[in-house]
DNA sequence: TGCCAGGCCCTCTTTAGGGCCTT
């Protein structure tokens, strides 16, 4: 079976800092289910890191320790987000960085995942090579994607970020004339060489 | 107290350096 990149599970942390080699932990999660180009379900949950958040940190995302220390355990919650995932694959903006908190906190709970990771930004910098910048706000309004909620906190960049894939998608499918494009595809987009990105699409994607 | 990462990608490149992205 060929996964569909129209049916993924488009998620967003936000964190203490920016690496969990340095100790680094996360402290909200926000992810949508899509399936067959539509979300289908929403997740979404700050957590306790067990230690207090930078001023920086409270004022880049809006999410103070007051409102941490009320939350649930990052244990917990990982624990519940494992099973939203299910055998999903998964996207995310930059999707470096969510992969590598993802994988220490479900590390850190002995879950594990089965899906693989595709990137939004790599392949908007493809689809997009002129954009001012490839951040996800820029992105956004470049799109005219709807902006509901705050940027920085974890469900609406999901949000917004999976309305972006969808757009990319859309893009894809339009110039291409294809129905649907495999999951795959769009990981080996990423990847592709800025100047071969019509010729290996137009390859692989038949109408 | 102070400081911290990593992968991608471009170029004045590959015996390297620095900007972009994410928090």
């Amino acid at each position: 079976m060929t996964r569909n990149a129209a049916s993924v599970v488009v998620l967003d942390f936000e964190t203490t800092g920016l690496s969990p080699d340095q100790g680094d932990r996360a402290i909200e999660i926000g992810a949508v289910r899509i399936e067959e180009g539509r979300v289908t379900e929403r997740f979404q949950s700050l957590m306790n890191p067990g230690r207090r958040i930078s001023g920086f940190i409270e004022s880049y995302t809006g999410i103070t320790n007051k409102m941490l220390a009320r939350a649930p355990s990052c244990k917990e919650v990982m624990h519940d987000f494992a099973g939203f995932i299910g055998g999903y694959d998964l996207v995310a903006h930059n999707a470096s960085f969510d992969k590598r908190f993802l994988d220490a906190e479900l590390q850190r709970i002995r879950c594990d995942y089965r899906g693989e990771f595709a990137c939004s930004m790599l392949v908007a910098r493809r689809l997009y090579p002129d954009a001012p910048n490839h951040k996800l706000e820029t992105l956004v309004r470049l799109n005219r994607i709807e902006v509901n909620g705050d940027f920085h906190r974890a469900l609406s960049d999901a949000e917004m970020t999976a309305n972006l894939w969808l757009s990319m998608l859309a893009k894809i499918n339009k110039q291409f004339r294809s129905r649907s494009i495999p999951f795959g595809v769009m990981q080996k987009l990423a990847k592709t060489p800025k100047a071969s990105v019509e010729t290996y699409l137009g390859g692989v994607l038949k109408p």
